[in-house]
DNA sequence: GCTTAGGGTTTG
């Protein structure tokens, strides 16, 4: 076993090997002689474990030497497969370990890290790593640590499982390191779109210690940002990195980045807030979070934001608003308006704005009583982007938002109208500062809890004629039903007869049903459509990624190494072709060529070719020339087909591959007699080849009023987008095609607004998630694009002509 | 396994 965990407290010196001595890290260098060596350091941090091939794993971890103190040397440490895995199960930050069976190798890291400039690597079966767990006496560098695994040993005890997680103290952070944290957030801005790729959330946290430690994070899907509502929430961030700047420690997420929040109040239930699939929590996180809280609580170090209801605003003040949006309408590209309300009356007149029916979202109008409840507030810059996103019934806190006295800019109005107050309007200025921002609240939030209970506590106002809100509130139909209203840009081809249906009335039925939707496209997966295109094969119904051609090229080199001799069979006649030089100065090579006698004698001579030592690009050169072109390699005397990864088969800009498991190929002479022609079919049945067929597959997010549905599209997608898979495998013209379909339906950077609307056919079945789980899937069916986008034809390359030459 | 930001003296 390459990784040997100790027994508690066990010393790792009378453990270790006798014969293996052990050397400082500051003497490691490549020419160290490794044999019967060790390195002893604790784990300063553990890197994920990361899969490079279906069974290839790599984890990296750095090690510190534990005994030099005052001048402490880290060294990177590479471990690969099966040792990998074991170092991630077994090993955790602390440890201290016993290195052995390394050899060294130039760190690529070392000038970015400051570590040291070789590091160690382990694989093999020579590799061998011995664990010592932390235990007291306690590790002055990791006293929170150790003193929360000494309280969970009594825990471990009964549930004889110690936590998998150690969190460091704020003040324990140390540069270079990668951690885990808890913390109280002091200080957050929403996420908000980084220059780069990615979104950005900033954030302030604190904890026991007392330090404030500055944490940024950047992700590209919002769904992976922190959900923090209101300072005082608690966080817990797994993998961060920390790093030096303006003379302090920041945070900055890194590679296996996972958050929780949590709500702060003392008292409340410890519920963690994340888009996650699977985190890790227990009764030892329930304890920390509880600790933090009162802790946060006694010592309030959070600072207080006003949390001001509409009925408790001032001219002046800028505070974050809990609210449902009613309605809303562009003014301008800068400036959104979003008409909202929280249940109380704000005594100030609040500011009519004059707005279209037409460009409004949600009802236009409202009952005189509910009105008067109702705040207009409008959203600058940066967030109308946000606010375009957002749609009536939403719940939302507006964070910064500032009550403006409407007099200041329009002195007329200081007359107030009613009430004696001056009326008021309220700003969303543009940037990020003071965490301006906007966020949704989801439905199980306290805060909306809360504000159901104000609306339904408000007095019957004439509601009956009020139209307006029974469209917020009202169950399904909600989506547009009336065909004469709303274009759509796809159409079903089925003949169920079902009525349109909303998707939240769809989720609450039964699989095996088939749905009719009128939704918008939210979202779709893949991004790069070539990631799209998958391998499909009809008989083990195995699924596989379509190979690049680095991975079919490396085939074809590998092929063409073995280059022993093999007589080929009666069958075939052979010969040379003269492939063009790639470049000037380089080899014109000849690989040996092979043609069917019988399609020969038939004057067929282009119609098949067998190649055996061609690279993929000179098959590529020729498959212009001919109309099906089969690579071949030389193996224990015999002619055979290539490794299946790679096409078996190649027709002018066609591929075609095979399925690995189920072909049992051979070299056959094709039997054309009596067929129309020699296509992928009639060689792959002659070869033994089970042929994979090109589909496509996606993911789509759909959406109408009353939520969104994750879709796939497979089986129906070539309907869908009226285009082949195999055509989007070969040319550029179909992938355009698809490309301009999904952009008409979710123009990118577009708003809801824009999207067009889409009638479609929805089969709900029973299908299995990654871990086997049974859940109800989605796929779109019996649905195409009415209007396709027109391809742009490109003029196809002129094909290279080889010579042959028989021999 | 690149980059992004790095709170803040708001204001249409």
């Amino acid at each position: 076993m390459p990784v040997q965990v100790m027994s508690e407290g066990a010393g790792l010196s009378t453990q270790v090997p006798s014969h293996l001595s052990r050397i400082p890290i500051s003497l490691i260098s490549t020419s160290t002689d490794c044999c019967n060596k060790t390195v002893k350091g604790t784990v300063l941090s553990k890197g994920p474990l990361v899969s490079l091939a279906a069974d290839r794993c790599i984890l990296k971890a750095v090690i510190e030497e534990e005994d030099s103190q005052q001048n402490a040397s880290s060294i990177n440490v590479v471990l690969m497969g099966e040792l990998a895995k074991d170092f991630n199960q077994a090993v955790n930050q602390g440890d201290v370990t016993v290195v052995s069976g390394f050899s060294v190798g130039k760190s690529p890291t070392a000038l970015k890290d400051k570590f040291h400039p070789f590091n160690l690597l382990l694989s093999g079966d020579d590799a061998c790593i011995y664990v010592s767990r932390r235990r007291p006496p306690p590790d002055p560098r990791y006293p929170l640590a150790v003193k929360r695994s000494c309280d969970l040993s009594a825990e471990a005890s009964r549930e004889k499982k110690a936590s998998k997680y150690t969190y460091v103290r704020l003040d324990e952070l140390k540069p270079k390191m990668v951690v885990n944290v808890y913390g109280v957030v002091v200080f957050f801005k929403q996420p908000f779109k980084s220059c780069g790729t990615d979104y950005c959330t900033s954030l302030k946290i604190t904890d026991q210690s007392n330090s404030m430690i500055y944490c940024t994070i950047f992700k590209e899907r919002l769904q992976d940002h922190p959900e923090i509502f209101q300072m005082g929430d608690i966080i817990r961030m797994h993998r961060v990195k920390t790093n030096y700047f303006n003379q302090s420690i920041t945070l900055i997420n890194t590679f296996g980045f996972s958050v929780l929040t949590f709500d702060g109040e003392e008292g409340e239930d410890v519920v963690p807030r994340t888009s996650s699939r699977s985190f890790h929590f227990d009764q030892e996180d329930r304890r920390i979070v509880d600790e933090l809280r009162s802790w946060a609580t006694k010592q309030s170090i959070v600072p207080s934001v006003p949390k001001i209801p509409l009925s408790g605003v001032q001219p002046n003040v800028f505070f974050d608003l809990t609210c449902q949006l009613l309605a809303k309408a562009p003014m301008d590209a800068t400036c959104t308006l979003l008409r909202v309300w929280d249940g109380t009356r704000c005594p100030h007149s609040l500011v009519k704005v004059m707005v279209e029916p037409a460009i409004t979202e949600g009802p236009s109008s409202f009952s005189t009583e509910r009105e008067s409840l109702i705040a207009n507030v409008l959203i600058y810059d940066n967030h109308v982007e946000f606010a375009q996103q957002l749609k009536p019934g939403d719940f939302l806190r507006i964070y910064n938002l500032r009550a403006f006295p409407a007099s200041s800019k329009v002195p007329e109005l200081a007359a107030a109208p009613s009430g004696g107050a001056e009326p008021l309007a309220f700003q969303l200025h543009g940037g990020t500062s003071y965490g301006r921002g906007i966020r949704i609240l989801p439905e199980s939030s306290r805060a909306v809890q809360d504000l159901k209970r104000a609306f339904q506590a408000l007095p019957e106002c004439d509601d009956l004629n009020d139209s307006a809100m029974m469209e917020i509130w009202s169950t399904p139909p909600e989506f547009p039903q009336d065909a004469e209203r709303v274009e759509c840009c796809t159409e079903r081809l089925c003949h169920h007869d079902t009525q349109l249906a909303a998707l939240s009335e769809l989720k609450r039925s039964d699989p095996g049903r088939v749905h009719h939707v009128r939704v918008q496209l939210r979202s779709y997966e893949p991004r790069r459509l070539h990631q799209a295109l998958k391998l499909h094969c009809g008989k083990c119904l195995s699924m596989q990624d379509v190979p690049d051609d680095e991975q079919v090229a490396a085939v074809f080199s590998e092929a063409s190494r073995d280059s022993g001799r093999c007589s080929p069979p009666p069958w075939m006649v052979s010969g040379q072709v003269g492939i063009p030089a790639a470049s000037q100065g380089s080899w014109k090579r000849e690989p040996s060529v092979h043609l069917s006698r019988t399609l020969l004698c038939e004057s067929k001579a282009k119609a098949l070719l067998f190649i055996m030592g061609s690279t993929l690009e000179e098959t590529c050169r020729l498959a212009s020339g001919y109309e099906n072109i089969i690579p071949l390699r030389s193996s224990g005397g015999h002619m055979t087909l290539l490794d299946l990864s790679a096409p078996f088969l190649f027709r002018g800009r066609k591929r075609y591959y095979g399925c690995r498991r189920c072909s049992e190929a051979a070299v056959r002479e094709p039997c054309a007699e009596g067929a129309q022609q020699i296509d992928e079919r009639l060689i792959a049945e002659a070869l033994g080849v089970q042929l994979l067929k090109f589909v496509l597959l996606m993911k789509l997010e759909l959406q109408d009023a009353t939520g969104t549905l994750e879709v796939f599209l497979w089986r129906d997608a070539e309907l869908f987008f009226k285009v082949s898979a195999e055509e989007a495998a070969a040319n550029q013209e179909a992938q355009n095609s698809i490309r301009q379909t999904m952009e008409s339906l979710c123009p990118p950077g577009g708003s809801t607004g824009e999207r067009p609307w889409l009638d479609l056919c929805l089969t709900a079945y029973r299908g299995e998630d990654d871990r086997g789980h049974h859940q109800t899937c989605y796929q779109i069916c019996q649905s195409t694009i009415t209007n396709p986008p027109c391809p742009q034809s490109n003029p196809q390359p002129p094909g290279q002509r080889s010579s042959l030459q028989h021999a």
